[in-house]
DNA sequence: CCTCCGTAGTTGACACATCAACCAGTCTAC
DNA sequence: GTAGACTGGTTGATGTGTCAACTACGGAGG
């Protein structure tokens, strides 16, 4: 089951990698979604914004930090603002951008689900490694 | 920047695990598809074809290897079909199933795919990383 | 001031993934 | 054999990601 052209080494390496890969992530965004209703992406944006000063960010600050297309941030951020989770307002020192903020709602949640996220890593991560892959990493 | 809620060092782990996953694997995603045309999903597809016995697989097994959801790997399999890439064909052994296989295009353009591949991913990996790095892996 | 370029963000069309409902063929047990 | 459960696969609706085109503002040079 080779997964690539590679000289031997390499291509083994990369294929269990990526398997792995497939399976572990798959694995934790189905338990997220299953357990708090979030994707992967929301909850990628909501824990920037409960880390961030105020609860309070640039939206172009936001696609620095995730490495996103811009318009995957605009449509993700218009989604997750009709269900109610974060406020966009327009930012007053540039006019062209805009700022984005937790709801109470957004909050709450989002605590509640970086909970539930850090049990579920542990559970499907750091309960197969021993502290010297931990290190590693 | 945290990530999530784990205690400290497995924190830090698992955020810098994320970042350097999420950036990674896009931008091999971003080439593959820049000089080949084709998905990851399409790239994998092919590859089980290829390494498989005479080019033909049982669509069951593909999702097996895959693991993916039924639907995905049909719709997946229409597009491919369309495009011309691979044929499908009722099983013989169990009405119910379908066998995949290459079409001669199907073929040209997987290998000269796997190359490629081989080639981005030597370039965004290995050119980082030790030989006791790749053995850990 | 005004033109030109770069940047922040939005929009719409399309490709892809997921979910639930469905169909048809197989298997098991009575 | 046949009823009921299970399996392999398809379909359509819906949500999400990507690409290209666009608006609107800001900043630099003349």
């Amino acid at each position: 089951m080779k997964l690539d052209a590679c000289s031997e080494p390499e291509a083994l390496a990369w294929s269990n990698f990526q398997r792995m890969r497939v399976r572990l992530i798959g694995a934790i965004n189905r338990d997220l979604t299953r357990e708090t209703g979030l994707s992967e992406a929301d909850f990628a944006i909501l824990n920037e914004l409960v880390h961030a000063n105020n609860e309070t960010v640039r939206a172009m600050a936001l696609r620095g930090g995730l490495d996103w297309e811009k318009s995957r941030l605009s449509h993700q951020i218009r989604r997750m603002e009709e269900r109610g989770l974060l406020l966009r307002k327009p930012c007053i020192e540039d006019n062209r951008g805009s700022v984005i903020s937790l709801t109470e709602e957004g909050r709450e949640i989002a605590v509640a689900a970086m909970a539930c996220y850090a049990e579920i890593v542990r559970r499907h991560v750091f309960a197969y490694l021993s502290p010297a892959q931990l290190a590693a990493l």
